[in-house]
DNA sequence: TATGAATGAGCGTTCATTCAT
DNA sequence: AATGAATGAACGCTCATTCAT
């Protein structure tokens, strides 16, 4: 956690954060068929800047998908003893919707593009993920407030399903509390 | 404005449905990506024939999801004076969500390129679903079977949502049929 | 023999053959480093035109060498039964180096892409070049008007070389003339 | 215009001919598309390093060049006054052939480039050489042991057809002495 | 002085669209 | 009416070269 000894890179690491950031936008607004050019040009970088820090198309589009999946693994981490585990559950559902925008997406289109998304750093960070909700999920269901006939098929589906719907309709926060609610009503138990 | 006769155009008309069933295959398979040539290639007519029939690829997609959204406005309106509105209600949700698979996506891909989802025969199209599947809420909502807090808008989100990722993770009949479960348990009123 | 079915392809033929021409003169000029754009400029016509002919640069360079050598192959086979045997294989030595100008160039440039240039059409072509080689060598060599130990290696090694310098030295036809002189007493028996 | 002394270089000089040396070796390998930072990497210094010693690609091959020329003329020089002039004048021809691989290839480069091969101390390495060659050639031709109608041009056309056609075809060591022996035969003054 | 990050021109290739046949 | 050849813009990517550290 010290300090790098290369104070050299002060300006290539604003760079690479810029592009990522550029990127993720604009994947969101464009889909994956957003052009590199066009991130060079929104982060107002050189074109071969990008592709410095990050060798292909692909490449970048795996280190956001990266990046976003180690947040959610780490914040179903800092959930997992949470003492109501209903709440932790439904929280890091909701967390996952809302940070994830887009990110589905990505990995399809990765999945696509025949890049193992179990392989290397994506893959670890995926499993980190899928094993943090896997727990936040048994956790739950055990405490009684989320049905049993849940697995993590169905989860992951729901997620996806209020991930992309979220992204490409662009769902303000008032519609996304609502619909979220219909979801978690369907996500308790039956009475 | 009239509808010009088309004393010559039974060859016409059967490439046009030609193209438009091999367009709709090729688009779910390759995305928005799929190029004109391999439309034309696969339906077995010259490029220009397509061209012919839709000026651009933009017209295409249009067409195409002109035509499924007029398929479920029509399912819509089968359904309405069923005698069961609770049935007709979740019968046409599950219906839009198995037919439409792909027509988001090209939704959004028409939205993104500027085409006012709301002008022209898709706006007609559209505006008579909206209207189909608006009656089917109210009856359902009427009868009891569906709670009173939903509106078009959620419902909307709703169908998108188990669209996109049904479309994009390939999901199959059984895990359809299970988070369609959920959503509908979610869509029931609070006890 | 007879004209081919499709008069359409009138402009179409033209085209392929002015690219192939155009195409032969660059390479010459400027290796194998020449651009296809540059190419496409110099023959006149858009660049998708040189790729619809050519579907890739390894394409086109293959085509070039591929009918080079099917008419130096031609050659060989039209002084095969010369009366003469001596005259007839260093007419077809001039005749080879005379045409193949840059050749060379580009059956390397082939082989370093990785194209197998024994295999299609080139491969074909080869063979016959190789063939009617090693007749007319061999005819000389019964002949008595070359070297017994000479053989198909050699023979290839000085053929290239004189191609090879040719070409990029831009010899003219007189320099072209004395230098192969001096090849040829190389190749005559020792007295 | 006077040298500069030197009294920091020691390692300066160190990194230009370590650069020096891996890029003959790199050229000799990828030809002239081979890349700067390739050069660079091999050499195990920073890509500007290699800037400093050759303000352009150009000046790298010219400087690889300028060496090998110089080597040959040196070589030329040491033969000058040997005493079986036929046997120097051979034994040059064979050692700018086996030295001069992938030499001709730059020389052609630069003059493609529009370098003027004659200027600058590329220029007055190649006088040397040449001169170097001259005298060799005229010695042997005095001596009986080369025919009378060559001059400079063709030993120039001959060299570089040899060197060209090693360096592409990738001669052994045995090709090299039998073609050679042929090009001797030809050389030979006619009985 | 040595480094390597940044840059933009250029390359091979694809694609929607137009036009001559 | 139908065809497919022609076109140029755009894309992913690489490279020689420059500049800040």
């Amino acid at each position: 956690m010290s300090d790098s000894p290369r104070p050299l890179r002060a300006d290539a690491r604003r760079n690479r954060v810029r592009v990522l950031e550029v990127a993720k936008a604009v994947l969101a607004r464009d889909g994956t068929a957003a052009s590199m050019r066009e991130i060079a040009r929104q982060a107002e970088v050189g074109l071969a800047t990008v592709y410095r820090q990050f060798p292909t198309k692909e490449a970048l589009f795996e280190a956001i998908v990266t990046e976003q999946t180690r947040e959610i693994a780490g914040q179903a981490q800092s959930l997992a003893d949470d003492e109501n585990p209903g709440e932790a559950f439904f929280a890091f559902f909701t967390y996952a919707v809302t940070s994830s925008t887009g990110q589905k997406m990505l990995v399809d289109a990765l999945a696509d593009a025949g890049v193992d998304i179990n392989a290397g750093e994506l893959g670890q960070a995926n499993r980190a993920m899928l094993d943090g909700a896997e727990i936040l999920l048994v956790r739950a269901q055990q405490a009684g407030a989320v049905r049993k006939d849940m697995g993590m098929r169905e989860l992951g589906a729901l997620v996806s399903a209020a991930c992309l719907a979220a992204e490409r309709q662009h769902w303000d926060e008032d519609l996304r509390t609502r619909v979220l609610g219909i979801f978690f009503d369907g996500l308790s138990p039956r009475t």
